[in-house]
RNA sequence: GCCGGCGUAGCUCAAUUGGUAGAGCAACUGACUUGUAAUCAGUAGGUCGCGGGUUCGAGUCCCAUCGCCGGCUCCA
C-alpha cells in the first residue's frame, strides 16, 4: 500500500502497484509546475509536479513497486549518462524501469559488447560516486524541441512532438546529462547503491518491426549489495531448474535440428510422464461427462474460412498444402472447427446439454524462429481441449463446473501460485473482434458476473480476448518467473452463428441456437510439463516420476533375488528399473540420485536371505529396511492418491 | 521474422597474434564383488553445425545457411 500524504494532513492510498502517473494524476488531477518533494522510504523522491504532496512526508519504500520504480528508473538515467560519456554519438531513446530492474534503448553505430557492460558499469559506479542531484525543469514546446535537437536526440524530438497540447514537457538533469523525463526520480545519483548490468538485446523502436532496431541494456539495482547478489543468486536458482536443462539432463526430452525446430521428441522418461498425466485427465474427463473424440489434424482450409480464423490467424499457421486439384489442406492450428463439426454431425436436442466435447488435440502452429524454446514455446503441441456446448440457460452453470474442475485439478498437481484474469476485448481494436458490441456486453456481462458468484478473486485485462470471445484465463508464475496462461476458459457466441449449430427445442423446432465454451485445463503437455519440470525441479511425485523405485544390487550374487523384486514391483504397477551394473552402491545410489528417482531399494546378503527390502528416499536418504509387502503396499498407496509428498518425507521437504 | 551472442567427442568445456584438436565425465575392455551421492587401469571416439571464400596454411578471418541462447515482436 502506498500511502501519501497531503498538506492538509489528509492521506491518499493507493493500491501497490499504481504507476506514478497515475499517483500522480490521481492527486493534482493534471500535471502542474508547483514543486514539491516526497521522500521514498530513505531515497528521496522527486514529486514536484504533484502540487498537494507533502514536502516532508515519508511516502514510499523500495517494497513498495513505485518506489523500486522509481529507484530503477534513475538507475537507467545513469546508465544513460554512462553511454553518452563513453559512446557520445549514442542517441537516447526510452530507459523505463521494469519488474525486477530497469532498461535503456539506445542508438549507436557502436556495437554494444559484454565487455562494454563491464566499462559502463565502471562508469556508472562513477557517476553515483560523482553524487549528480537530479534537477527537473520544463520548457516550452518550441525549447524542448530546439534543446533536443541541438544535442541530437532525434528520438526524443519524436517523443516530444507525440505529446498532446498542453502536456507539460519536463527534463531531469544530472551533471552534464539532461534527459526528457516526466519522473518521478530520487534526488541524487549517489542513493543508488548497488548496480549490476545484466544483458544486451536488441528491440524496435517503439515495439514495431517496422521501425529501426536499436540495442537495448538490461540491469538492474537495488539498495543493498546484499539484496543484488539475491537477486544474482534468484537468476542462478532459475537457470538450475530451467526445464531445457532438466529436461535434456533427465531424458525427457530433445529436438533434432535435422527434425526442425519446435518439433519435440518425446524420449522414455519424459513419454512416461506425459502418458501417465493424458490417462489421468481423460479419465477425470470422462468421469465429468466429457466425450472423448480423436479428429484428423488436417482440414481443407474451407474449414478456417467459416470459422474466421483464416481471416485472422493464416499468418500463424503452416501455409497451406495444394493437393492440385483445386484443394487446400492446412495442418490445424485449434481444433475447435473441427469439433463444430462433431456438434453437426448429427441433430441435437435440448434434452442432450450440456455435450462435451474432448480431445487431446495435436495443433501446429507457425512461430516464429526466433520464439521458439524448448517445450515452452513449439511447433506442434498437444492441447488438452474441449468445447462444450450449453443451452444459454445453462451457460452460468457449466461455467462455474469448469471452474471447479480447473480448480480440482491443480489440487492435483500442487498448483498454488495463480490469478484468475477476466480478458475482454479491446473495443478499440476494430480488426482483431468481431463487431458485435451487444453480444460482447453481454458475455463480458455474463463472465464477470460468473465469477462473482465463484467468489473467486481476479483481475481484469482488456485486450486480451479471443476474437470470438471473452475469456477467464488462469494465470500461473513459473519457477524462471514469467507469467503465462495455463488455464482458459472463454465465451463463444460468434462460432455457433458461423457454423450455423442449431439445436430442436421444446417448441420442436431445429432453430435454436447453443453457446460454446472453449477451455484447456491443462494446457498443452508440452507448456503444462515444462511448467512442471521447472516446479519440482525435476523432482516429480511418485505417481509422475518416469522410475519410481530403483533396484540397485550390492554384488552379482544378489541379481536372482533384485529380479524376483522387479517382478515383484511391476505386477504391482511400480515403475521399476533393475541396476545390476558391477559398481560400488555409492555409485549406483548418486546416479539413482541424480535421475530423481522416488525410492531407492538397496539388495545385499541381509535383505536377500530374509527377503527384505532396504529403503532409500529420494528426499530424507537412508530410512532402513522393512517387509517388501509393507513396502509395495505404501508406494502403491502412495500413487493411487498421487500423493504430493513422498513416503518417509511427509513434510514434503 | 528482426537485433545481439553462441555452435569443438554422447555430455560439460579447453585450444596462445591464423600454424594440421585436448581434458573430465559418459561409452567400450579388463580387474575389483563392493552396504547408502563418483573403484582402478586401458581402449576407442571429432570433415571443429553444414556450405562456400580469403590465405602457403582456417576451429580461429569473411559470406551464406541451419540450430541454440537472450531480447523484440507474436501468442487463436
Amino acid at each position: 500500500m502506498i500511502k501519501i500524504t497531503m498538506k492538509d494532513g489528509s492521506v491518499k492510498e493507493f493500491e501497490k502497484g499504481a504507476s506514478l502517473y497515475d499517483i500522480a494524476k490521481a492527486i493534482s488531477g493534471r500535471l502542474a509546475k508547483e514543486a514539491v518533494s516526497g521522500i521514498v522510504d530513505g531515497i528521496e523522491r522527486d514529486l514536484s509536479y504533484i502540487p498537494d504532496a507533502d514536502a516532508s512526508v515519508s511516502i514510499l519504500t523500495f517494497a513498495d513497486e513505485a518506489g523500486a520504480d522509481t529507484y530503477r528508473h534513475t538507475s537507467s538515467h545513469i546508465l544513460a549518462q554512462a553511454v553518452k560519456r563513453l559512446f557520445p554519438g549514442t542517441k537516447l531513446a526510452i530507459g523505463p524501469s521494469i519488474k525486477d530492474g530497469f532498461y535503456y534503448d539506445f542508438d549507436s553505430e557502436h556495437k554494444f559488447t559484454p565487455e562494454d557492460l563491464e566499462a559502463l558499469e565502471s562508469e556508472m559506479k562513477k557517476i553515483i560516486k560523482e553524487s549528480h542531484e537530479l534537477k527537473r525543469f520544463e520548457l516550452p514546446r518550441a525549447e524542448a524541441v530546439a534543446l533536443m535537437q541541438e544535442k541530437g536526440e532525434s528520438y526524443k524530438v519524436e517523443l516530444i512532438n507525440d505529446l498532446p497540447e498542453g502536456e507539460v514537457i519536463s527534463f531531469y538533469q544530472q551533471g552534464e546529462f539532461v534527459d526528457l523525463c516526466g519522473g518521478c526520480h530520487v534526488k541524487n545519483t549517489g542513493d543508488i547503491k548497488a548496480v549490476k548490468l545484466l544483458s544486451l538485446a536488441g528491440a524496435y523502436w517503439r515495439g514495431s518491426e517496422k521501425n529501426k532496431m536499436l540495442q537495448r541494456i538490461y540491469g538492474t539495482s537495488y539498495p543493498k549489495a546484499s539484496e543484488l547478489e539475491a537477486h544474482l543468486e534468484r537468476l542462478e536458482e532459475a537457470k538450475r531448474r530451467d526445464h531445457r536443462k532438466l529436461g535434456k539432463e533427465l531424458g525427457i526430452f530433445m529436438v533434432s535440428s535435422t527434425v526442425g525446430a519446435g518439433l519435440p521428441f518425446w524420449l522414455p522418461n519424459g513419454a512416461t510422464i506425459r502418458r501417465v498425466i493424458e490417462r489421468f485427465i481423460v479419465d477425470k474427463e470422462i468421469e465429468c461427462g466429457y466425450d472423448h473424440v480423436y479428429t484428423p489434424i488436417l482440414a481443407n482450409v474451407d474449414l478456417y474460412k467459416i470459422s474466421g480464423h483464416w481471416e485472422h490467424y493464416q499468418d500463424g499457421m503452416f501455409p497451406p498444402m495444394d493437393l492440385g486439384d483445386g484443394e487446400m489442406l492446412v495442418l490445424r492450428p485449434m481444433n475447435c472447427p473441427h469439433h463444430m463439426e462433431v456438434y453437426k454431425n448429427s441433430v441435437h436436442s435440448y434434452r442432450e446439454f450440456p455435450i462435451r466435447i474432448a480431445e487431446l488435440g495435436m495443433m501446429h502452429r507457425y512461430e516464429m524462429s526466433g520464439t521458439l524454446s524448448g517445450l515452452q514455446r513449439v511447433r506442434e503441441m498437444t492441447l488438452n481441449d474441449a468445447h462444450i456446448f450449453v443451452r444459454p440457460d445453462q451457460l452460468e452453470e457449466e461455467f462455474k463446473r469448469v471452474v471447479n474442475f480447473i480448480l480440482a485439478m491443480y489440487k492435483d498437481f500442487n498448483i498454488k501460485d495463480y490469478r484468475f484474469r477476466l480478458s475482454y476485448r479491446d473495443p478499440e481494436n476494430k480488426v482483431k473482434y468481431f463487431d458485435n458490441d451487444e453480444m460482447w456486453n453481454m458475455a463480458e456481462a455474463k463472465l464477470k458476473k460468473v465469477m462473482d458468484e465463484l467468489g473467486a478473486p481476479y483481475y481484469e485485462a482488456a485486450g486480451e480476448a479471443a476474437f470470438y470471445g471473452p475469456k477467464l484465463d488462469v494465470q500461473v508464475r513459473t519457477a524462471i518467473g514469467m507469467e503465462e496462461t495455463l488455464s482458459t476458459v472463454q465465451l463463444d457466441f460468434l462460432l455457433p452463428e458461423r457454423f450455423d449449430l442449431t439445436y430442436v427445442g421444446e417448441d420442436g423446432k431445429n432453430n435454436h441456437r447453443p453457446v460454446v465454451i472453449h477451455r484447456g485445463v491443462l494446457s498443452t503437455m508440452e507448456r503444462f510439463i515444462a511448467y512442471l519440470i521447472e516446479e519440482y525441479v525435476g523432482k516429480f511425485p511418485t505417481w509422475l516420476a518416469p522410475v519410481q523405485v530403483e533396484v540397485l544390487t550390492i554384488a552379482d550374487r544378489h541379481n536372482d533375488y533384485a529380479e524376483e523384486l522387479r517382478t515383484l514391483f511391476a505386477d504391482n504397477g511400480i515403475r521399476v528399473n533393475v541396476d545390476k551394473r558391477a559398481e560400488k552402491i555409492g555409485f549406483k545410489i548418486r546416479e539413482a540420485q541424480l535421475r530423481r528417482s522416488p525410492y531407492m531399494i538397496v539388495v545385499g546378503d541381509n535383505e536377500a536371505n530374509d527377503r527384505r527390502v532396504s529403503v532409500r528416499s529420494r528426499d530424507i536418504g537412508e530410512v532402513g529396511a522393512m517387509s517388501t509387502e509393507d513396502f509395495i503396499e505404501r508406494v502403491r498407496e502412495e500413487i493411487a492418491t498421487r500423493s504430493l509428498t513422498t513416503l518417509f518425507n511427509p513434510a514434503g521437504e
